[in-house]
DNA sequence: ATGATTCATGCAACCGGTTGCAATGTCAAG
DNA sequence: CTTGACATTGCAACCGGTTGCATGAATCAT
């Protein structure tokens, strides 16, 4: 490991040659800037003639039209920005790679920006991608909703997950799923249940709970909350001993890594899963990759994405509005980490 | 789920305000475009004064420099891009968050592209980059050396797990963390170790493989190669039976996706890792968060991304570099998937 | 032949900043 | 009282495109 040096073959990376301009092609066409402008946004001004030599001699030259000057004059910017809280959460890049792809279909470029959960951070990154984006995907916004309407003002914005009135948002609704895995739980013979907690301030997290305690309380089981310093698997982890105390059966976790930071915990006061506690994630973001393979509720990641880029280019092009609430629910996928309790 | 329309409290989306210009600030302010503009990126040149009056104006009235003009007049974009195969890979994450953060430490926005392994889009991403962004990070390319030299020439790049002469890349060799791997399965008394191998063609599985063989050589235990259609958790789990009849008592696999498969396809048989047979991953993408958690060869990709990111930064800044090629080295996470073996 | 249309192209202003250079003012040294 | 050095500020050109309007030529109807 180190920094090595060949002196055999120093291509190496030269200054840059600055690219080619319009001038320089309008030049060596023997016609107007405006002309080669237009052979390459607007040909059917130009007599086909031109427009084949003006291309010709800007293939010839190496020439491609600016993106960031045609961006200042027309205004259009061809970019929009994705900002998520935490890359490395593994429920964000199937929907960033989602939106990254049908933006790249329609001919605009995505930005990219990690708050790391941290509202500064988020407004600083805001801040600096206002001057050179159409469009914002805010995702899971830790913002104060005063600081996301002031920039709104600025420039079309979508959430995900996250819901203000009044603006357009996509939101993983996942009580349906929540309430199907309560009541798979309550099937299986289970009477007591807990939900491990996520981020207090978190629109996921307030869904969630609330999911659980509705169908909890329809189904007539008892149900433990534990809260958590961070969601971490770390922080998870340790909270097993207050977790059996509560005397569950079975656990539904905030998401996915916690839900294996549940099974680790449990693991370390001899407790297997799911023989003697069944564990429920959420977000599937695990797909069956663990053993034993963890029962989830799937979070749709990759559609939210979709869904707002759509609702962001749609505006752009019709600047149609409307106070867009868009839902995603959410379904159980069973797995092998939810079993009948052992009988008392 | 649906689109739902509320007409209460419509705030909804209107048509962006545009934002107040350098003139504007100006007028305002009593002072020339000149005095504004360096009021901004030259205080020093002004009258302490004339800059807090200038500034205290442009907060009022909500004036932010606009990032493209400035890239325009500049020629310092501010930018850089950053294309990976398949952000949806674990293995990617962790590589752009880490290079996101310093980029975003050092006032550099990122762009984020996905080739999806396809070379001819790849292409398609750096020519749309190629005007706004002041460098790139291109991360296993699919692209043509030729195709690569030719953006060189054009725009500063660094290239990750690529190895072409004269250009900067930084490798991850794992060559020595699954060297290691075998060591540490030898010194806990296996004799007789398998390798579940990845993709023919991959740079990576040839590597793997090698030191695998390296390794078992000099330590005198006999390795077994199983190949697997596709390296999935599925495929991976179905190769168990004859990954039994080897007679191996641990295993190296690819992945890390593929040693859960092999995890499990194991159980399958009644068979308890580390307890009947140990398991060593590769990429380290799961952290400690499966249960048992995996011992797995440490892939440093957080760390890759951060150096590409220094190298691309210190050539903007410093111009010249020579022939720069980083090579990270890896080394095993023991964890709780491996064991001594069962006594015979 | 003539005025009206249409087509192809160029001129010049503009997008919103930055920056080299010149102009003006201030102050201290000679 | 000059003179020169230095600090402040404005002027105007420039970055690389786009676009409204004007121009001139060619086509067409009358």
């Amino acid at each position: 490991m180190g920094w090595l040096s060949h002196e055999e073959d120093c291509v190496e990376m030269t200054r840059t040659r600055s690219a080619p301009t319009i001038s320089q092609v309008a030049a060596a066409a023997g016609v107007s800037r405006s002309s080669v402008s237009r052979a390459f946004t607007n040909p059917h001004l130009l007599s086909e003639e031109t427009v084949k030599n003006v291309l010709r001699i800007a293939d010839e030259i190496g020439y491609v039209p600016n993106h960031t000057a045609r961006a200042l004059s027309t205004g259009r910017y061809a970019n929009i920005a994705i900002i998520v809280p935490d890359i490395a959460n593994p429920f964000f890049p199937p929907m960033i790679k989602a939106a990254q792809e049908d933006a790249d279909n329609s001919g605009f470029c995505v930005f990219l920006g990690n708050s790391n959960e941290d509202p500064a951070r988020e407004d600083q990154l805001l801040a600096r991608f206002l001057g050179q984006v159409e469009g914002f995907i805010l995702v899971s916004s830790r913002l104060g909703e005063q600081r996301i309407r002031h920039y709104v003002e600025r420039c079309p914005l979508v959430l995900i997950n996250r819901d203000i009135k009044g603006l357009p948002r996509v939101l993983i609704d996942s009580g349906p799923g929540v309430s199907e895995a309560v009541h798979h739980l309550a099937e299986l013979g289970h009477k007591s249940i807990a939900y491990l907690s996520g981020p207090k301030r978190s629109w996921s997290n307030t869904q969630r709970l609330a999911a659980v305690k509705k169908a909890g309380r329809e189904l007539d089981l008892k149900v433990s909350v534990i809260s958590t310093t961070t969601p971490s698997y770390q922080a998870a982890r340790e909270v097993s001993a207050r977790l059996i105390n509560t005397g569950a059966t079975a656990v539904i976790s905030f998401d996915d890594l916690t839900a294996q930071g549940v099974i680790a915990g449990l693991s370390d006061h001899g407790l297997v899963v799911p023989r003697d506690i069944s564990v429920v994630g959420c977000d599937d973001v695990l797909d069956a990759a663990t053993h034993p393979s963890l029962t989830s509720v799937s979070s749709r990641s990759a559609e939210s994405g979709r869904t707002a880029l759509s609702i962001l280019l749609d505006f752009l092009r019709k600047g149609n509005t409307g106070d867009i609430r868009f839902s995603l629910d959410t379904r159980l996928v069973s797995r092998e980490t939810t079993a009948r309790p052992r009988l008392p």
